[in-house]
DNA sequence: ACCGGGATGTTCT
DNA sequence: GAACATCCCGGTG
């Protein structure tokens, strides 16, 4: 089962993260005895994606979206929340794809601990900031390996293929680079983020 | 169901 | 000082 499947190959991180974010629908995040199917990614693109944190450039904050690919970028935001990508590209490309929202597949009980206000299964993990709620994640896993076999934190297939046609729009709650359509999610999913679960464009 | 506002603090201008 | 890859709660329909 997905606890003890082997994490994905580095090959698989290092290209663009537009061709990688819509392989990881439908793949299995396994922390601390939890996993959740992957129903919704967004991909940023580097420097020259104005939506993306590495547009203006390397800072502390960011630099673990400078490479290497295959790792977890974890970033805090609003001031209370953790959200979690998974490092694409080659060395100093700063591509990255943000996990948005999953499928509860185990350990639902330790995730509805850690997400009291969650009425339903399905508030568990739908959303960037939950799911790494759900699953235990925060800033101490910036930069942890999710392509070592002995890893903590690992992104697995289960066998499951991703949607021969995924549903795409554009990325959520961005001010710029908002016209791009950079989101792909699992059509009809009920774990997708609230509000976002029609399919803009198909292909 | 949908919408509006508040929470909360790091990061960068 | 403003922005921020969000979430939750309490309103209304």
């Amino acid at each position: 089962m997905p606890v003890t499947a082997r994490p994905l190959a580095g090959s698989f991180y290092r290209r663009d993260a537009a061709d990688v974010a819509p392989d990881l629908l439908n793949k299995v995040i396994v922390h601390a005895g939890r996993a959740a199917r992957i129903v919704e990614v967004e991909a940023y693109r580097g420097v020259d994606d104005p939506g993306s944190h590495a547009y203006r450039g390397r800072t502390p904050r960011n630099a673990t979206m400078f490479g290497p690919p295959g790792r977890l970028y974890v970033y805090f935001v609003y001031g209370m929340h953790w959200c979690a990508n998974a490092v694409c590209g080659d060395d100093g490309e700063a591509m990255a794809v943000l996990l948005r929202a999953a499928a509860p597949l185990r350990g639902l009980e330790a995730m509805r601990a850690l997400r009291p206000s969650a009425r339903r299964d399905r508030d568990l993990c739908s959303g960037p900031a939950k799911l790494c709620q759900a699953l235990g994640l925060d800033g101490s896993h910036d930069g942890a390996d999710l392509v070592a076999p002995g890893g903590g934190v690992r992104i697995v297939a289960d066998g499951t293929a991703p949607p021969t046609e995924p549903g795409r729009s554009a990325r959520v709650g961005l001010s710029t680079g908002a016209d791009l359509v950079l989101r792909w999610f699992v059509p009809g999913d009920p774990n997708l983020t609230p509000g976002t679960k029609v399919m803009l464009i198909r292909g």
